[in-house]
DNA sequence: CCAGACGTTGTT
DNA sequence: GTCTGG
DNA sequence: CCAGACGTTGTT
DNA sequence: GTCTGG
C-alpha cells in the first residue's frame, strides 16, 4: 500500500516536468506527508493544469461526517471502479496526479516478529513521479473540503520482498497526460493501473526515524546499513 | 421496510 | 447515493 | 503508514 | 486490542 510518501525536490524543477499553474501559498521540500495533510496533486480543469493542495483521505460525496476519509487513503485498482466510496470519482474522471519523488514501505521482519524496517522506495534517476489519485469534493460547513486516494496495485520484482502493495506509479509523460485528462474514459485507463517497470526504481531501508508523522528532516529520505 | 456501512493492509 | 443485513 | 489514546466528573 | 489523528 501508499501510506506515507515524500515531495522533496525544488519548485522550479517539478515546475520544468509538470507545466502548471500553481495555486499552492508556498512551496516547500515534503520529506514525511501522511495520510489527514495537505499535499500538491495535479489536476486537469478546463484544459488547464493546475498543482493544488487537497487532504489525503477521500471523502465520498455523500459522507456526513468527514471523519471516513482517515480510512480512504488507498483505492485497490482492482475493485475502484466498484467500491462505493470510490466509483463515482472514477466514473465521473476526478483523476489526479499525486507528486511525490519517494514512497515508504515497511517490511516486516523474517522471523514476523519485532519492528518493522522502513524503506525508501524511488526511481533509478531520483526523478520525481506522480501516484494515480482519484479526488473528490466535499461540501462542509466550512466550504468545500477537497480529498484524494492513492490506487495501490500488486507489487513488482522490487518491492515484493518488501511489501505485498503498492502504488499506481505513472512515471511517463503520456500515463500521466491521459491520467489527468477528465476526457479520457476511464476504461482506456486500466492499462496503466499495474505495477511500474522495477528496474527503473530503487528501493533502501531507511531510519525509523521516519516513523513518526511528525519527524519532517531530510533524515527520512536518508539510506541507513541493512 | 429501516439501519448501517461505505476501506486497505495484514494477521489469524 | 447505494448496497447489505436484519 | 505509525503514534498515541483508550474515561468520567467537576472545575477553571 | 482497536480506533483516531497526523
Amino acid at each position: 500500500m501508499c501510506g506515507r510518501y515524500a515531495l522533496s525536490i525544488e519548485q522550479q524543477e517539478m515546475l520544468e516536468i509538470y507545466v502548471a499553474n500553481l495555486f499552492l501559498d508556498d512551496w516547500r521540500s515534503r520529506y514525511n506527508i501522511a495520510p489527514t495533510q495537505e499535499a500538491p496533486v495535479l489536476v486537469q480543469k478546463d484544459g488547464e493544469l493546475g498543482i493544488r493542495p487537497f487532504r489525503w483521505g477521500l471523502v465520498p460525496f455523500w459522507a456526513k461526517d468527514p471523519s471516513i476519509g482517515n480510512r480512504m487513503i488507498n483505492a485497490r485498482s482492482e475493485t475502484v471502479a466498484e467500491k462505493p466510496s470510490f466509483r463515482t470519482a472514477w466514473k465521473h474522471g476526478r483523476r489526479c496526479l499525486v507528486l511525490a519523488d519517494a514512497f515508504y514501505e515497511w517490511q516486516k521482519p523474517a522471523s514476523g516478529k519485532g519492528p518493522k524496517t522502513p524503506h525508501a522506495i524511488r526511481l533509478a534517476d531520483e526523478r520525481p513521479f506522480g501516484l494515480a489519485g482519484l479526488w473528490e469534493s466535499w461540501d462542509g460547513e466550512g466550504g468545500e473540503l477537497r480529498t484524494f486516494t492513492i490506487l495501490t496495485s500488486e507489487p513488482n520484482e522490487l518491492l515484493r520482498p518488501i511489501h505485498n502493495r503498492m502504488p499506481v506509479i505513472l512515471g511517463d509523460r503520456d500515463a500521466w497526460e491521459a491520467w489527468v485528462d477528465p476526457d479520457v474514459p476511464p476504461g482506456e485507463l486500466e492499462e496503466l493501473l499495474g505495477p511500474y517497470r522495477p528496474e527503473e526504481m530503487q528501493a533502501y531501508p531507511v531510519s525509523t526515524y521516519v516513523n513518526n508523522p511528525g519527524n519532517e528532516g531530510e533524515e527520512c529520505l536518508r539510506r541507513v546499513p541493512d
